[in-house]
DNA sequence: GATGAATGAGTATTCATTCAT
DNA sequence: CATGAATGAATACTCATTCAT
């Protein structure tokens, strides 16, 4: 008879934004964020039309919101208080990590990728004009720089040992290739990577580029 | 004062479609097909919104237009009567068209990227409910398995020569991706690939997977 | 610890229903009926928006509470159980008690005359279908009208005076103007009457027309 | 057969966006702002609800363009460029201008009373946000400045033939609460004034006033 | 062929009201 | 009594498509 605490409407609240938001990543994903509607993804989460106002302000806030969750939750699993210096087995890790989280989060990159193409959405989004993206607090710019820094480093490393006729620049450039290709080829891959080639081709780029 | 001819009508005919759809390629590329209005298109294109619907019936036919014209263009510089057989130097002038038609076609690209992350338009456009996609009157997927097979037939030779420890399937996998991770990453940089990137990249895929 | 009397519930529903239509009556007069929100008239109020719906059955019936307690309230200021007869010390008082009542309740006047610009939302009000308004239990027109009969007879009486060139409907006719139109420039404007120019308006009503 | 000529257009949309703007101010007069629907002013103009949005962005740029182009035809009515100096008889002309104005934009003027009743919508259509106010391109304001001024200065000249009991400033609020309590009730008044009294009222202000 | 006014189905969004707790 | 999550009907607005001229 007495009302919820205020703490059980925050379980509440937590709860129903993360049932909408997964709704709506899996729309957003599979028929892109102008094509996905209200109506649909709010059938899909089993709620009323109305009921995802009293969480995300707008369809665009709902989009941020599950695209801040995603890149806080990635990140996360990345260390950021690094001392800045990759190791050979770090940078082994490291991939094996990418890889693992493109298959955990397979339709949000397919989201991610989508949205990336249309500038027009995609300024929308992380521009300063609505909820900007961040991390933790953090801008998302700082995060990839200081990824793309370790690694730039990492290679330059490798040309010591290599000698002249190495080009860290280049050999950086073809790594990523492959590791985005990759990534390409497993988004629109239908439901899973055909046979053991997901993991053949980890250990394929490891043994390429470490 | 003569009366065009009907050759003449066809030429000019030919000519506003192409004006239409070089207008919409932008469109949809840039902000995508849901996102693209009619009318923006015909503002660009200079022309009345209802005159679009005289050369095409439908936005969907619009696009279906634009798929079909970019493909068949590519298609035809990949010799398709071909003995089925590719030479180291037929496989490295191969990868130069690639590239190429990457450079010259970038915002077709872009937008079949859109178009193939979205399932739903993607069927309405492919599947058989409306336009189905040909090239000069084939069907779409017998280009790309003539492409494979020879493909997998070029990497299955490689094998004879570099023993037994080659791994054709793995290779080409790794070819595959190196080529289409360049892509996505040619697609999204903002103008120009900086520097000479574009063709050292070229060369060290070349040097790599020839 | 003892329960609470009846009586001593019934006065903090009281205090709650006018806490409530306070807050409504900021609202209602600011933005207008329609616009103005139950949520931003609860939380105005400090109270949830599901509270209001305990005092009052509908957001008309907010409105039509609200303008019954001024309207008793405001009818309370003057003696109802007249003998009909308005002397000219009588005449001033009243108009003095108008134009103080005008200063105490401009809120309210202001959502009155918003409310009576709009037959619609007015009718239904007044009207037979919801909530008839009433001062303790009379119909309004009955105040006005009484008024309007004491008033009349008053300026008849001033003609018998000032001799057959004066027009009694006119001069009531102008001296109504005059208020109404004094009313309409105090409600608009923006905080007080500039300088002291409310009592000079209202010593220069009375020179005029007393 | 051949397309209209952009005047013929020109002229069809000239004649259209009348045809809803006399529709929408029907609906705004009568029933507010926000209680009026796009619907419904379009069902009274005989239109479609998207035909609208072809003639106005929005709503509220609706209401900017009935309450522009009834100021703009107002303000026409009075000279503009004049010397500055009122006679007499261009003041006894102003006054029964302005009562002619009032009956031929009495659905106009109860809309404009509704709309300044509420300082939200009314900042909305006369701020910078959206559509400024403006009468011939010069902003609204400037008008009545100049309307004050020259009044200001006949009241002021009247007192150096009335002598030191008359105090202008004073009296030109009597002038202009009279006038504006006999626009009020008019505005409300059912249909038509009653009787010949409204003639009989301009008389009696002239009288009193001139 | 060419134009753009006109339509109407569909979309995001708001908000009074209900109700389980 | 009190709360705010939940609903759904209603509203402003968009846009592909049609059609008279």
């Amino acid at each position: 008879m007495s009302p919820r605490t205020s703490q059980q409407f925050e379980e509440i609240r937590e709860e129903r934004k993360n049932l909408i938001m997964n709704a709506a990543l899996d729309q957003f994903a599979n028929v892109g964020f102008h094509a996905a509607t209200i109506s649909q993804i709010a059938k899909q989460a089993g709620i009323s039309k109305g009921l995802m106002y009293n969480y995300f302000r707008s369809k665009e806030e709902l989009l941020a919101g599950i695209i801040n969750r995603s890149l806080t939750e990635i990140y996360g699993h990345f260390d950021p208080d690094h001392d800045g210096y990759l190791t050979e087995d770090e940078f082994e890790l490291f991939i094996r990590k990418v890889f693992d989280l493109l298959k955990q989060k397979r339709q949000f990159w397919k989201l991610l990728l989508g949205i990336m193409l249309q500038r027009g959405v995609y300024e929308n989004i992380f521009g300063a004009t609505t909820v900007p993206l961040s991390v933790s607090g953090e801008p998302v710019t700082q995060f990839t720089e200081s990824f793309t820094a370790q690694m730039a480093d990492y290679f330059r490393r490798k040309q010591e040992v290599s000698g002249p006729g190495y080009d860290p620049v280049m050999e950086m450039l073809m790594f990523t290739n492959t590791v985005k290709g990759f990534a390409i080829t497993f988004i629109f891959s239908d439901d899973l990577y055909p046979g053991d080639y997901f993991e053949k081709t980890i250990e394929a780029i490891i043994k390429t580029y470490r």
